[in-house]
DNA sequence: TTAGTCAAACTGCAAC
DNA sequence: GTTGCAGTTTGACTAA
């Protein structure tokens, strides 16, 4: 595999025959520090010689800087590589991607390019090896940020939803806030929250009486903060930020059991005992939260 | 014919 | 000096 360092060397013979390239040649072709002499005698599958264009072998004296191999009377031209020169570079590349001095001139021998020629094409392959890499990786990065871009959107409208949850039970409870606490009586209770016990209706109660202190503009401009979640309103703004914080369910949730020194008397905390996460009885902090408006009157 | 693509080859730089 | 790499040039090839 493309990336593993090999010894090339040890490993062009195997190569020449896995290719049907290397039949009769017998003797140590490309062991490391006995340079071939030459006397290759390089056959396919089928007997016939593979001389040029294909695996002319050419002496080591023979290759120099000059441009005349193949096209002598075309110095200039640029001309590719056979396909089998090509398959054989391959294949070394898969074994060893990197380019020994030695196992280049044998490479070179071997083909009958200019150690120069190898030497480039290794450079070449290596640069489209990384593109095709890189590709790879845009490909998987990609698939990972759409499913994750997926599971975002549909938070996203999750959020969205329970948003206009609360804004429509927020706006009834503005609507009924003119009905006196005497009066007060669960309305359109849930099923599921059927065995909410007495307590958690006093608790309300309780709450309710000091926050009915609020002017109702107080409240509206409350309902604005509480459709932000990231909002802090912990500080101490009188029964409103109460309130406040019973409307932002995920606030609450944290009131019992973080930082009670921001909320205020411990009577308040108390207050808001019965939305502390070990309160099972709804299952979630949202439905602990969505108690308190369909109690409210 | 031409524009686009691919691969061979070159250039300049950095690291060793 | 050699090698690898990024960027570029150049020539072969192909499809429209």
């Amino acid at each position: 595999m493309v990336g593993k360092r090999h010894h090339g060397s040890s490993n062009m013979a195997v190569l020449l025959q896995s290719q049907g390239m290397y039949k009769e040649f017998s003797g140590p072709l490309f062991a490391p520090g006995t340079p071939s002499s030459g006397s290759l005698d390089l056959k396919d599958g089928h007997g016939n010689s593979l001389e040029r264009p294909l695996f002319r072998p050419v002496e080591l004296d023979e290759i120099g800087d000059d441009d005349s191999g193949e096209y002598p009377h075309q110095p200039d031209k640029k001309r590719r590589l056979t396909t089998c020169q090509v398959q054989f570079l391959e294949k070394s590349f898969e074994l060893e991607n990197k380019l020994e001095p030695e196992r280049k001139l044998q490479i070179a021998k071997v083909l009958g390019l200019k150690p120069r020629q190898i030497a480039v094409w290794f450079q070449n392959r290596r640069a489209r090896w990384k593109t095709k890499q890189i590709e790879k990786d845009y490909e998987s990065l990609k698939s990972s940020y759409d499913a994750l871009k997926m599971d975002h959107d549909s938070l996203v409208k999750e959020k969205e939803d329970l948003k206009a949850e609360v804004l429509s039970l927020t706006k009834r409870l503005l609507k009924e806030e003119n009905g006196s606490l005497e009066s007060f009586e669960p309305k359109r209770l849930p099923d599921n929250l059927q065995n909410l016990d007495s307590t958690l209706a006093f608790e309300v109660k309780k709450l309710h009486g000091q926050t009915m202190l609020c002017k109702q503009e107080d409240i509206s401009s409350a309902n604005s903060a509480i459709l932000d979640s990231e909002s802090p309103h912990h500080t101490h703004e009188g029964d409103c930020s109460m309130l406040m914080e019973l409307n932002s369910y995920s606030n609450a949730f944290r009131l019992d059991h973080s930082d009670h020194s921001q909320i205020g008397d411990v009577d308040d905390v108390k207050h808001c005992n019965f939305l502390s996460p070990e309160d099972t009885s709804c299952g979630s902090e949202f439905h602990v939260a969505e108690q308190v408006f369909w109690l409210w009157p």
